[in-house]
DNA sequence: TGAGAAAGTTGAACGGTTGCACTTTTTCAA
DNA sequence: TTGAAAAAGTGCAACCGTTCAACTTTCTCA
């Protein structure tokens, strides 16, 4: 066990000298500027092995550190206040969460500039966010006491994911999430059967 | 004009050959077990070429007799019937071009069937239809009065793109769609600013 | 006619990704 | 303890979609 700890250790090791490797050159000098071959070398290991520790690829490289935020989906929609809709709690929390995460790290500014003008990047990130849709659905559906394959509350989930980009490529972000998030309430409240 | 004529003759000839080869090939071995060499050959011109007459590359080729429907888009919402809101209007469109789709070529259902298997397909199929977002959504701020840019436009223009690929992936697609567009339509009537 | 645009060709490259053969590490039963 | 054999890691070479550079052919039109 202490033996097999030193290979988990070298493996980890490994898949953070290849993350690190890969965000340094990239915000250097941008992602589609940087190979893995020199990736690879930079971490000195082979190109193989940045496969194996990536399995999803290049663009991987880059979202090694995000946290994984389906479980604060959920609590937004399972754990809202009273009085507050399923819409009304998500846009809190993604307005709250996006703030919170750009004073936490100076850094992240960068990071998110460069995903920004990065298409392959925009588009990794949409579909790892798009991932919690079933699981936020689910939520949505539990918590309104519909089965969990309802039709609408699946179209809530990915409208509301969706609104967070949609909001995000415009002028006045803040002002377009409260508008989308407006016709979603409106619609969700008034289409919902009633609950007991 | 006639002797220009045969140059463009020849170039859509040759156009349509890749196409046709590109489109036989898939259907017989699948997207995926087909290579631009493979096509290039079949029609008999360099990989160069082919790329020269489908700039977006291999996923272009599948696609290259499907119609424009921005136009239809746009008239479903500025030539509708009174008392009918636009996401009403929308919805019926959808509905009805399905079907007249699907019953006007036998061939057509093997190609969706193909489409739908093929991840690459799908993402480029979703991508152009989701290009005629910006026009749907300026149609239906010019027909509520709303400035071109309005967040709320665009999020419901978006929203009924989206309807269809969510509606599609289904066990009852147009129960789902129903649904979706029930949505919709209280959010978008209920926020919508007054008109004159 | 002859300059020039447009289309095509070839061949090679590039960058991401994968297959295959090889070496190292770990396991575990004799 | 030892000695296969499984598992994990490695590297080279290849494959695939795509692009580049240099050149030829074909068509256009003043």
């Amino acid at each position: 066990m202490t033996e097999s700890g030193r290979r988990e250790r070298k493996k980890a090791a490994t898949r953070q000298a290849l993350a690190d490797a890969a965000l340094r050159l990239f915000l250097e000098r941008g992602y589609d500027e940087v190979g893995v071959r020199e990736i690879a070398d930079a971490a000195d290991v082979s190109v193989t092995t940045l496969f194996k520790h990536f399995p999803d690829g290049k663009v991987a490289l880059v979202f090694d550190e995000e946290a994984d935020r389906e479980a604060e989906l959920i609590a937004a929609v399972s754990e809202r206040p009273a009085r507050q809709t399923v819409p009304q709690a998500l846009r809190r929390m993604m307005t709250e969460e996006r703030s919170r995460r750009i004073h936490a790290d100076p850094r992240f500014a960068g990071f998110l500039r460069m995903i920004d003008s990065t298409p392959a990047l925009r588009e990794y990130a949409r579909r790892m966010w798009l991932r919690h849709e079933q699981a936020l659905a689910e939520a949505i559906a539990a918590d309104a006491g519909l089965p969990p394959d309802e039709p609408g509350c699946q179209a809530l989930a990915h409208f509301a994911l969706e609104a967070a980009s949609l909001a995000h490529e415009r002028k006045a972000p803040q002002d377009a999430l409260d508008r989308i998030f407006d016709i979603l309430d409106n619609g969700w409240s008034r289409t919902l059967p009633e609950r007991s």
